[in-house]
DNA sequence: TTTTATCAGTAACCTATGTTACAGAAAAAA
DNA sequence: TTTTTTCTGTAACATAGGTTACTGATAAAA
């Protein structure tokens, strides 16, 4: 663990706060499509992201996904932080984009760390900040853009976390994620691709306009 | 001040924290409809709102509004909080919904009070959960209601924090709320009063179905 | 290989919402 | 009072997005 934990935290955290994450912290990897995280469970650790990427989903009443934005390796999840120190359930659904792997700390630990540690706290406090704008972003996307430019700019993120401009994703899948419907998303992509922005291919996407 | 403080926040904080925050804080008054906080300004201070209620709006790249929520007594701006921590400039705009009362904090003393107290510590953290919350609200509102749900319940909501169920209000004020045009406010309206649900006036809705 | 399931393309239609235009009522200003 | 401005109602029309239905292509299973 240690050296995944100096790479993506160690400009972050004091060593002395690095040794004790690496005592209390567990390993944990995540295949591509495996939960995290779901809707109206108790959270009782903290997981740090230091490789992959993970999709955070809204609910609806249905059931069905609205996606909110992508995590990526430094971050973590300001929406468990919440949940761990507030003791409530979550309120969004975190899916493995990637194969990921994730640093799980104790609540107990990160609550003690709090008033320990100045450089944990500005993390937590930077995490919220994060999010917050995180949110505000996927705000103004939901409300200002139309579907063509919200499914542009979701095919332009998901073809950043996973590194590459050939994404691997059927109509169905995009529509969930964009809380539409798969023939809407048809007929969108392939406009985008008359417009030369992507080429469509069977249980994938390249996106070209990067 | 020292009454406000200790009804407002008496059950939150130690008597030391309230003493402190009585000397350094300062009292504003904002009377309804002016500005808080606009959008790209950097903040000094951390506004603890004791009575009244603000309208937290974020704007598309055209300069038009959307309601994100109301803040009421006790509560706080946690994107000011984010501001104020991180330096940065405000990525919303507050607007006094009724005449307001606020006690400011100096950012120094905010963060100093970080490490110092425990009570306030817990109140910051917390202050970012409920905005989360709202934020995710927000989200379930624009992207899963429909326009006449959405209009309900901004009048539901205006009518809570104004403590009247007449709300003094235009069409095209609403229009600018929600992000819409008044036209459609009207038609949505007009339906609204013929399913019983408000009454229409000029200048001002009854909100009969609270 | 044959059969079945999944995926993508497209047409035809429906509905919610946005737009333009105009008119009358009420309020404010002159 | 007369004039002007603001506010609301409504019609007529435009467009984005949602729905249903069907097709052929590809891949997976038998």
């Amino acid at each position: 663990m240690t050296n995944d934990l100096k790479e993506n935290y160690g400009y972050l955290f004091e060593d002395e706060l690095l040794q004790e994450i690496n005592k209390v912290g567990t390993y944990k990897e995540i295949p591509e499509g495996h939960k995290l995280i779901d809707i109206g469970e108790y959270i009782r650790s903290m997981p740090l992201l230091v490789s992959g990427a993970i999709k955070i989903l809204r609910e609806d009443e249905n059931g069905d996904d609205l996606i909110l934005y992508f995590l990526e390796k430094g971050d973590t999840c300001a929406m468990t932080l919440s949940c761990c120190l507030g003791q409530a359930k979550s309120e969004i659904r975190a899916i493995a984009e990637t194969d990921s792997k994730l640093i799980m700390i104790p609540v107990a630990k990160m609550e003690e760390w709090l008033g320990k540690y100045k450089s944990w706290q500005r993390f937590i406090l930077n995490s919220y900040h994060n999010r917050l704008s995180e949110l505000l972003e996927a705000i103004d996307t939901i409300a200002f853009l139309k579907l063509d430019e919200r499914l542009f700019k979701y095919l332009k993120d998901k073809a950043m976390v996973n590194h590459h401009d050939v994404i691997r994703v059927t109509h169905q899948e995009i529509a969930s994620d964009l809380h539409t419907s798969r023939v809407v998303v048809s007929r969108l992509l392939k406009t985008l691709e008359i417009d030369g922005k992507i080429k469509l291919y069977r249980n994938s996407i390249k996106v070209i306009d990067l």
